[in-house]
DNA sequence: CCTGCAAATGAAAAAGTTTTTCAATTAGAG
DNA sequence: CTCTAATTGAAAAACTTTTTCATTTGCAGG
């Protein structure tokens, strides 16, 4: 997504599109599971109140995706469809884009609750660590 | 699992067994998805420094896991395999046995890397919420 | 292109959480 | 029962997140 059209979406949904919004949500493109400490060293011009209040906006325009996947939260652009591969022993973390998860035949999925997303995080050891 | 059975793997890793490990260990099996508040009102006795290095260490012994499902670290036994329906609405946190996950074909799954375990969290809307 | 103002920002402080330190206590092997 | 290494708890330190409030700014409307 460019840009523009996420500032468009800000704009749209009635919030400005201030340098400091996009310069947050530049910082959680630039890098996978983007930790605050990465955002912080990408945006050091923008006070770190503000990161926590634009993480805060961007996640409920549904624009950035909240991760925990352990040792802090981590975003990432909510465009991505993708799980994690998480490694105990070094703590590396890899993506897939295959989606192993069907919901169809949940009880309660298509009955009284709505489905919106769904994240998948799977643990072990990779080949390294063994 | 009786607590048993918890003390022996306790023992069996070369940990002691004390008071305030199973205290924490019951704590954080009265109740689902038990937050910090949860377990610290359960065991008014143990310290919280105490608290976290009990969390820590029986995570580490694969007696419990760590949940991040947002708002705080929760824990639940391990030995219990479900996942979460979380209603963004009103943040009801909702579990199902049935698990709509094949890693089967994943494609490092199998080779590289070793699956101990998962987690799947579905977001949506509840009935209620709608 | 200006203007005005509600929304947004940043600094400081407050509140909350987690870790470290260290002296005192204790589980459990022998 | 004794002894010792492991564990605990209180206090303090370190870190994270939220609140407050005076100042600044994006942008809608003229």
């Amino acid at each position: 997504m460019k840009f523009e059209v996420a500032a468009g979406k800000i704009r749209g949904s009635g919030y400005k599109a201030t340098p400091q919004r996009l310069a947050v949500l530049e910082a959680v493109a630039a890098e996978q599971h983007q930790s605050l400490g990465g955002i912080r060293a990408r945006c050091p011009e923008v006070g770190m109140v503000t990161v926590y209040r634009a993480l805060d906006l961007l996640s409920g325009l549904g624009l950035v995706r909240r991760l925990d996947l352990g040792g802090g939260p981590r975003y990432e652009l909510a465009e991505d469809h993708h799980h994690h591969l998480i490694c105990e022993g070094c703590g590396d973390i890899t993506e897939f884009e295959q989606c192993p998860v069907d919901l169809q035949d949940l009880p309660r999925v298509g009955g009284d609750f709505e489905v919106r997303a769904h994240s998948l995080e799977v643990y072990g050891t990779c080949s390294a660590c063994r």
